[in-house]
DNA sequence: CATGAATGAGAGTTCATTCAT
DNA sequence: GATGAATGAACTCTCATTCAT
C-alpha cells in the first residue's frame, strides 16, 4: 500500500509524515504515562501496550528509553521557546511580560492536552550529559524570568527582596501546580492562576511586619 | 527521661542506643542517597555498599526497600509534627506561626544535616496504600497552614487571594527550595529564607496593577 | 480437524506447531525434572539450562514457576479428562469401567512418555487459591470413581466395603506406582496394572476371617 | 542457676535430659510443621518461630536443616521398628501379622500425635547419601511384609497375585490416608482401618470377572 | 514497519548458616 | 544455652534492548 509503485517524493513525504506522526503519538503518550506513574515506574512494555505496537516495534521509532525521555524534555522546551519565551520577548512591558509566563506557562500544566511540558522537569533520570544539555536550555528560561525582576527593579517597581530567590519561588509555585491542581474543582485553571498572579505579585498580608534582623 | 541518675543500665542504654543508631543510620543514609539519586536509580547494592554492610545484612533491619521508603517518610513526618506542627500550634498570633513554619521547616530543608524531611515527597514510589497512609498525614500539615491563613483573614490581614492557593504556592516554594539552593553561595540559608518570606507576605511588586477580570 | 486438506496455510501451521511446540516442550521438560528433583529443589535455572534457553527466555512463554505449575497440573487434568474420565463414562459397565481406569491411568503412570500425568498431585506448591482450584477439578475424578463403586453396590457386586475408603485405597495405590515401579524390571507395566487390578478387586487372601467388631 | 557450684554428675544430667526434653520437642514440632507445609516451604525462621527460640539458638540442637530432617526419620523409623516391626516379628500367623501392621502402622499416621511417622517418606530432600541410608532401613520394613505375604503363599491362603505389587499397593493404601483422612468424618479412624483391611484382604468384588490375557 | 523470540545484566529478596558475646 | 547481627549464595523475576525474518 504505502510503497507504492511510483517512487516520487510525494510518497515518501507522506510515509514520513506518517511516521512522524507517529513518533509526536509516542512522545505524547509516553510523556502522559510517565507523568501518571513516573519514568523509572514505567516499563518499556507499558509504553508499547498502551500505543498498541510491540516493544520491539517501539524501537523503531526511538533509540532507548532515555532518547525517549530526552526528545520528550526537549519536545517540552521547544513548546516553551515557541509558546512562552519568544512572545514573551516581545513584550516590553516588565510587568506584562511577567503576567504572560505564568499565564501561558502555568495554564499548559494545569489546562494543557499534553503532559509534555509538565515533564520538563524530569530530568533527574537522564545521564549526567543529557541532564546538563537540557538544564542549559532550562538556564534560559530561568535566566529570561531574573532579567524580567531585574527590569523591574530599574523601573523601581520592586519590593526590597532578592530576586534570584524571586525566580526561584515562581517556578517552585508554578511548577507544583500539577502536583495539586484537579481540574473540576472549585477553582478553575484560570481562576487558579490569577490568583497565583496575584498572591506572586501582590504578596498575602495588607502590611506585614518588617523583617526582623537577626 | 532515660538518661536516669542510676548508672546500672548504662551497658544496656548503649547498646539500644547502637542498634537504635544502626537503624537511624541507615535511615539517614538512604535518605541521603534517595535523595541524591532518586529512590527506584538506588539499588539496594548501593545503599549495601554506602552502608558499608552486605545486601542481605540490611534485611535484617528493613523489610523490603518500599518499606524503607515509607519508615524514612514517616521519620520525616515525625519530624515535622515534633519541630515544626507541635512548636507551631504553640504560637498564638498567625502571622509569627506563618513566620514560624517557614524558617523551621525550610531551614531543615536548606540546613538540616538529614535527608530526611526532604524525602517526605518521595511517595510517587509507595504503593497505593501506603501512600494513602502518608497523604493522610500530611493533610494535617497542611490544615495547619490553611487555617492559619485563615485566621489571619478573620484578622483582616489577608490580601483577597485564595487560601487554598495561597498554601500550596507556600509549599511549592518551600518544597522547591532543596532543588536550587545550594549553601555557600552569595545568600546564607537565613537569607534565603528570610526573602522567601517577605516575598510571600509582602509581594514582588510595590503596587501591582489590579487583576483584570476576564 | 485444523489439519484439513486446503495446502495453503502449511507455513503458518508449522510456525504455530512450532511455537505450541515450544510451550509443550517446556511444559513437559518441566514436568519431568519436577518429578525427578521436586518442585522445590528444581531452580529456574535448571529448567532454563535443561531447555537450552536463558533464563529470561523461560519468562518469554510462561509468567512464573508457580504459573508453570499450575499450567503442568492443568495439562495433566486435561489428558485426565480427555483420555480416562471422558472415555470411562462411555463404558456402561460400571465393573469395566473401573478396570479401563485402572489401566489407563495407571498406564499413563508408569508407561507414558510424560511426567505430566503424574504432576497432578504436586499441588502442595500452589497457592491456595490455585489449589483450590485444582482440588476442584481432581473432585470430580474421584466423584466418578466412587459413583462407579456405588453402581457397583446398586448391583449387588460389592462386598460390605466403604465406597470412600475403596476409592482413597486404589487412588492410594494407583497414585503410588510412579514411586516405586522401574522399568525393565521383572514384571512389565502391563503385568503390574493386571495384578493391580486382580488385587483390588479380588483381595489378597482366599478366605480372609471376618473383621472383628470392637 | 543450672550452672551451680556442685559440678556433680545430677545437675549435669539434668540438664542432659532437659536437652534431650528440648530436642525431642524440636523434632515434632518441626515434624508437624515440616508436615503441614512441606519441608522446603519451611524456613529455619518459621522453626525456630514456632518453637519460641532463635534461629541461631536451634543450631545448638541441631547441625543442618537436612540434618533435622534426617533424624526425624530415623526417629520415625525407630518407631516403626519398636512399634510395628517388632511387635509384629513376634506374631506368628501371617495374616495376624499382617493384620497388625495395618492397624498400628495405619494407626500412628492417622490417630497418631506426632507428625513424625508420617514424615518418613520426605526422602526425596535428602542428599542422595542420607537418603540410601533410610532406603535402607525402609527396605527392612518392605521385606517384612513382603516376607509375611509369601508366608501366607505357603500357606496357600494367597490369592494368585505377585507378592511385590501387593507390597506396594499396601504401602500405597496406607501411606496415602494421611493425605486424605480427616478427623471427625463420618468414620473413625478405627473404622478406616477396619475398612482399610477387610479390602486389602477381600478384595473390592463378590466375584470379579477373571482377568483377560491379552 | 513490525514482530516473535531471545538475551545479559541486574533487581529485590530469602535462606541456611555462623560466630563473638 | 542462647542471641543479635551478619553473610554468601542462590533464588525468582524484570528490564531495556536486539535481530532475523
Amino acid at each position: 500500500m504505502k510503497k507504492a509503485m511510483n517512487a516520487v517524493p510525494i510518497a515518501e513525504e507522506l510515509q514520513d509524515r506518517e511516521v512522524q506522526d507517529r513518533t509526536e503519538e509516542i512522545y505524547c503518550k509516553a510523556a502522559q504515562i510517565f507523568h501518571n506513574q513516573g519514568y523509572d515506574a514505567t516499563s518499556m512494555s507499558d509504553l508499547a501496550k498502551a500505543l498498541d505496537i510491540t516493544k520491539a516495534g517501539l524501537y523503531y521509532y526511538i533509540e532507548s528509553k532515555e532518547d525517549l525521555l530526552f526528545r520528550i524534555i526537549n519536545f517540552g522546551l521547544d513548546w516553551l521557546d515557541r509558546e512562552v519565551i519568544g512572545p514573551a520577548k516581545l513584550i516590553d512591558d516588565a510587568e506584562e511580560r511577567l503576567r504572560f509566563i505564568i499565564q501561558r506557562h502555568g495554564g499548559e500544566l494545569i489546562k494543557g492536552v499534553h503532559a509534555i511540558p509538565i515533564l520538563t522537569d524530569e530530568t533527574s533520570s537522564l545521564s549526567p550529559k543529557l541532564r546538563k544539555q537540557v538544564e542549559k536550555r532550562k538556564r534560559h528560561y530561568f535566566d529570561l524570568v531574573r532579567t524580567t525582576l531585574k527590569h523591574l527593579r530599574q523601573e523601581s517597581k520592586l519590593q526590597d527582596v532578592d530576586v534570584t530567590v524571586a525566580t526561584f519561588s515562581l517556578f517552585g509555585t508554578l511548577l507544583w501546580l500539577p502536583r495539586w491542581y484537579k481540574r473540576g474543582g472549585l477553582l478553575s485553571a484560570d481562576q487558579t492562576l490569577e490568583q497565583v498572579t496575584k498572591l506572586y505579585f501582590g504578596g498575602l498580608l495588607i502590611s506585614p511586619k518588617a523583617e526582623r534582623t537577626r
